[in-house]
DNA sequence: TTGACAAATCGACAATCTTCGATACATTTA
DNA sequence: TAAATGTATCGAAGATTGTCGATTTGTCAA
């Protein structure tokens, strides 16, 4: 088993001086992991929930069927945005800290244009 | 010919309080629109820059076709990021002042999480 | 008006993505 | 061990996307 990078680990912010193709790449995977409705919801839903959230607790409020949740949460795992926690046989789901600091960073611009 | 928003005009940060479906739908455009590693690598570009960018100098640092060029940046433009400018028969990309502060708006989730 | 040239659009193809029902796996409880 | 239940994976269908060659559109200069 290869140890493999997540997008949020890889990925260089928009305004670095140089993009080589890996890094742009990371960066966009970063990016389309929040490039779908339900994704940016689950993200919202964690963002605003006091503490880790049943992945049960996610169907209703998104409208989706089980199978569908489970593939939005693990794409944003799998991104490195979300930390998955498993308590008996419920699966939650928290944000990572360190990724949302390095997300707020890739997205800031200001600094170097403008 | 109605008046159409454009997803960084509609969208709402990851982190706010509620999030309907359509302004997740919005803030999802956003992010695909940057979820693309040509796309990312135009933004790089259009950011180290000192002033605009003529679009015929963006198609071999890209190593891509013109009508693929020209089709990420209809994309990027779309979503309000990029601005387009017509001199004489070349056409000049910039980055959008405004998007660029949201995008970091968007992006940011320090304040409401962890 | 005509010719030249840059950019946008069209048409097509392959690849990827979203979604869900069915199924397999994992964990707890009886 | 067996039953129950939550989650992940599989397989498939339909939609979307990235790419480029060919063509059209728009702009300037003869």
């Amino acid at each position: 088993m290869v140890a493999v990078e997540t997008p949020v680990a890889c990925c260089a912010p928009l305004g670095a001086p140089t993009l080589d193709e890996e890094e742009a790449l990371a960066t966009a995977e970063l990016f389309k992991a929040l490039g779908d409705p339900a994704r940016v919801r689950i993200v919202n839903l964690l963002a605003t929930a006091r503490g880790p959230v049943c992945a049960c607790d996610l169907y209703e409020p998104l409208g989706l069927s089980q199978p569908t949740v489970s593939h939005h949460l693990k794409k944003l795992t799998d991104a490195g945005l979300l930390e998955r926690e498993q308590r008996g046989k419920w699966a939650y789901f928290a944000l990572e800290r360190e990724a949302i600091e390095k997300l707020a960073a890739v997205a800031d611009l200001k600094e170097v244009c403008c």
